[in-house]
DNA sequence: CGCTGCGTTGAGCTTCTTCAACGATCGTGG
DNA sequence: CCACGATCGTTGAAGAAGCTCAACGCAGCG
C-alpha cells in the first residue's frame, strides 16, 4: 500500500489538506522489525516519532534487575515516543516490537516545520498528548491506590467497554505482558485470575475471559469489595 | 500587579505579542483560594484550565478510602490541568491549594481559539504537555519498579540537582505530602528516612537534609544498594 | 491552657514477590 | 512424524516490604 494511503488512516493526522499528506510522506521513511526487536533504548537520543503502521509494540521502563512496567502499548494507526519531539532529549522509555511490525518513522525537525504551518495537526497532536496524559494519570492512581484485585477489575471492565460492553472477552495480548502493564508479575496474575473465578465474578478459558458479576467487577475496582 | 504583567512571566505564554497578551488578559479570570480549598475534583466537567500566580497547589488522586496519590505539585508561573482542554471532558483528578494562593483560570473555548492562532504558543503547549508526560513516565517506573527507599533516593537527588547539586537541601513540602508524592505513608517515609540516616546516607534535621553520600544515594536509586 | 496538625515509633498483619518446580502448547529441525 | 526446546502459564512455600492501627511527643496558635 502506498504511504500516503497509510498515513490517510492515522488519526493523529486527520485534517490534512493533500498536499500536506505528500510533504508528510516525503519526510517520513518506513522500516520493519521482528518480534523482539528494540526500535529505540530509554535515553537514545529522540530524534523523532513513530507511527505503527502493523504489528503492535511495547512502550516499557525496564529496571536494573531486568524487571519490566509496560507503560503504553500501540498497534496499527497509533504513534509513539511523540515526546521526544517537544521535550528533553533522550527518548522516555524503551519501544519493543511484540511481534512483526511495519513502523514508519518521522523525523523531529521536518516534523516542527510542518506542525508549526498546520494548526489542526498541532491540535490533533495536543489532544494526543493529552490523551496519554489522562492514561498515565489513571495509571499513576491504579500502581498506587489500588492492588491487583482492583487493577485487574478496573482493566477488564475497560476492555469490556472498548469491545461496546461486552460480557465476552479475549485477552489482547500474552498474560505476563498484561502482568507487566497491570504492574505487577505472572505468578500474581494467575492467582489473581484464580480468585476472581472463585469469587464468580469472571470465568476463565485460557485467554478468553467471560465477565459474571459486572456489579461486582466495579466495586472490586474502586476498593469496595473484598476477595475471600 | 496588572494581570498582563503577570502572564508575561509565565514559561508557557513566552513569545505571545503584546497585542496577544492583551487578548488572553481578556478571557482569563483570575481568583483567590485558602489553604486547603478544593479548586475542582476529579471528573469535574473541564471547563479550562489554570494558571497558578502565587501560592502552590497539589494535583491529586484520591481513593474510596481517603488515600491520596499527588500527581503533581504546582508553583507561581506554572499551569496545570491543560488536559481538559485537549481531550475528554472532566478534569483527570483533583485540585487543591495547599496555602492561601491566587490563581488564573483560562476558559477553554477562548483559549483554543488563541492557540490555533498562534503557532508558538501551541509549540509552548506542546513542550508543556511533553515535559509533564516524561515526568508522569518516571513516576510509574518509581512505583512500579523501584521501593520507596529507592523512590526517596531518587527524590532527594533530584532536589539537589535542583538547587544547583547543592548537598544541603530543604523539603519544600510537609513530609506528609513528600510520602504521598512517593506513593507511600508519613510513617512509612518517616522510617525510610531514619534508614538512610543509620546509613550514613543522609543526615536529618527537621524539614532540612544533608546528602551525606551521594554516591551510595545513586546506587540506592538504580537499586544497587541494599540498606542494613 | 487546650487543641490541632504533624511527625515519630512500635507491633502485627496483609499483600505481593521470590524461588522453584511442573504441565501444556507450539514451532522447528532431524 | 516425532522429539526437542522454547515460551507460557500455573502452583506451592517462604520471605520481604510496606500498610494498619494505636500511642505518644511536640510545636504553633487560638
Amino acid at each position: 500500500m502506498k504511504i500516503v494511503e497509510q498515513l490517510a488512516r492515522v488519526p493523529l493526522f486527520v485534517g490534512l489538506t493533500d498536499e500536506q499528506f505528500e510533504q508528510l510522506a516525503m519526510i517520513v521513511t518506513d522500516q520493519d522489525f521482528r518480534r523482539g526487536q528494540v526500535i529505540f533504548y530509554d535515553g537514545d537520543e529522540g530524534v523523532g516519532f513513530y507511527v505503527v503502521l502493523s504489528g503492535r509494540v511495547k512502550i516499557c521502563k525496564v529496571s536494573s534487575d531486568g524487571k519490566e512496567q509496560i507503560l503504553h502499548l500501540t498497534g496499527p494507526g497509533e504513534t509513539f515516543a511523540e515526546v521526544a519531539v517537544f521535550a528533553g532529549t533522550g527518548y522516555p522509555a524503551t519501544a519493543i516490537a511484540l511481534e512483526k511490525s511495519r513502523i514508519l518513522f518521522v523525523p523531529k525537525t521536518a516534523f516542527v516545520e510542518l506542525i508549526q504551518a498546520n494548526p489542526s495537526l498541532a491540535m490533533n497532536m495536543m489532544a494526543s498528548l493529552a490523551k496519554r496524559l489522562r492514561r498515565f494519570s489513571t495509571m499513576i492512581e491504579n500502581l498506587s491506590l489500588r492492588e491487583v484485585p482492583g487493577r485487574l477489575a478496573a482493566h477488564l471492565l475497560f476492555l469490556s467497554d472498548q469491545a461496546g460492553g461486552a460480557d465476552q472477552l479475549e485477552l489482547d495480548m500474552a498474560k505476563a505482558q498484561l502482568a507487566s502493564l497491570l504492574g505487577t508479575i505472572p505468578e500474581t496474575l494467575s492467582r489473581i485470575l484464580q480468585r476472581l473465578s472463585s469469587n464468580s465474578l469472571i470465568s476463565v478459558q485460557g485467554p478468553l475471559i467471560t465477565i459474571l458479576d459486572r456489579h461486582g467487577l466495579e466495586d472490586l475496582a474502586v476498593g469496595e469489595l473484598r476477595l475471600e
